[in-house]
RNA sequence: GGCGACAUAGCCAAGCGGUAAGGCACGGGUCUGCAACACCCUGAGCACCAGUUCAAAUCUGGUUGUCGCCU
């Protein structure tokens, strides 16, 4: 069987990777699955920078929307929804187009790395947080290097979580995590794709971001933060710990001034943007695509089409 | 013009005679079930000049600059 084409688009928050991927999908005749971890979740709109009905201009989009703030989402349940979708839009002739900044779940998807379906006992994760509290990280990492020393030499010592993960996988699994990461490491595709990855010069993103989190309060970030508090989400979840939740909710808690939480979360943005370029620096086969180099995205949007269409993808 | 204080990395800042803490920013990196997470790495010879001393960012004198107060 033939491989099946997929199209990927991403880059660092703020590039413009939305209105972009419109026309793209408007010229192969593709339907969005979204990857962004924040976007997933109803209710949020604002400070993910989630795309409106209107501007999806009757581009299908999945992966938007489609869970409560207080529900546990994950790169394994990602990755399955993903491929759900991306058999839906195959049947229907048409190209899927994975559009989003989180690099972990694209790499999910791309690779079809295999997550082993074991979630069940939390009871061993938490005593593992509970001895890492007692006892320090250091200990939990003693331990890990007697089970898996090589994942202990690759984890420092003070990554509590990663730490925990790989004890967890241990315990679960009873193999180390480190040759299953090995392992999948050499997975290849099953897919026909091209990963564009769309970037700019550094100092003119960080500026976007800036006027991005400015006008992300002036249309009513706090509240929309403020709301969800009120329906009873609260700081501890996943989705209350994306960036602009955080730093609203700390202001809302009297954590710090208004001025003071729209500093911080212009600054967490910017250092979010600099480690999703780290990450698709280490992706094999990117297509990087400047946009300093276009005069317009139509220019840009040309660029991607001779791309695909050199790949066969269209 | 006079008096006083202060000058340490891009910013904040410790050091008060023994060979430059720390924080933030910037830059780089790790990542295989919380990933918008978590974690790691990375910089200066102390405004300038002259002295004292075995040894000065630290003491003395001068120069320059900044801030405050006064006429």
């Amino acid at each position: 069987m033939s491989k099946k084409p997929l199209i990927i688009l991403t880059g660092p928050t703020s590039v413009g990777k939305t209105s972009l991927s419109i026309s793209l999908a408007k010229a192969v005749n593709g339907e969005i699955i979204s990857a962004d971890s924040m976007q997933v979740y109803k209710y949020m709109n604002i400070g993910t920078a989630k795309i409106k009905d209107e501007e999806m201009d009757g581009i299908p989009h999945y992966l938007i929307s489609e869970f409560d703030p207080d529900e546990d989402f994950n790169v394994f349940k990602f990755q399955q929804y993903a491929k759900k979708y991306i058999e839906i839009i195959q049947e229907k002739n048409k190209i899927p187009i994975l559009v989003g900044g989180t690099g972990f779940y694209i790499q999910a998807v791309l690779y079809d790395i295999d997550f082993q379906d074991n979630d069940s006992d939390k009871s061993y994760r938490q005593e593992l947080e509970a001895l890492a509290k007692t006892r320090g990280s250091t200990y939990l990492h003693e331990l890990l290097a007697h089970r898996d020393p090589l994942s202990a030499k690759a984890i420092h010592p003070n990554n509590t979580k990663k730490i925990i993960r790989a004890l967890e996988y241990y315990h679960q699994t009873g193999e180390a995590i480190s040759a299953h990461n090995k392992e999948q490491k050499n997975n290849e595709s099953p897919y026909l794709y091209k990963y564009f990855v769309l970037n700019r010069d550094r100092a003119k993103l960080y500026e976007t971001i800036n006027v991005r989190v400015d006008a992300m309060i002036k249309n009513g970030l706090v509240d929309e933060v403020k709301k969800l508090k009120n329906m009873g989400y609260t700081k501890d979840m996943v989705s209350m710990q994306g960036l602009g939740y955080k730093e609203i909710g700390a202001y809302l808690d009297g954590e710090l001034s208004l001025d003071e939480a729209i500093h911080v979360l212009k600054r967490d943005t910017r250092h979010y943007a600099k480690r999703q370029l780290t990450w698709f620096r280490r992706e094999k086969d990117v297509v990087w695509v400047d946009k300093d180099n276009f005069e317009n995205d139509h220019a840009i949007l040309d660029h991607i089409l001779n791309h695909l269409k050199e790949a066969g993808i269209i």
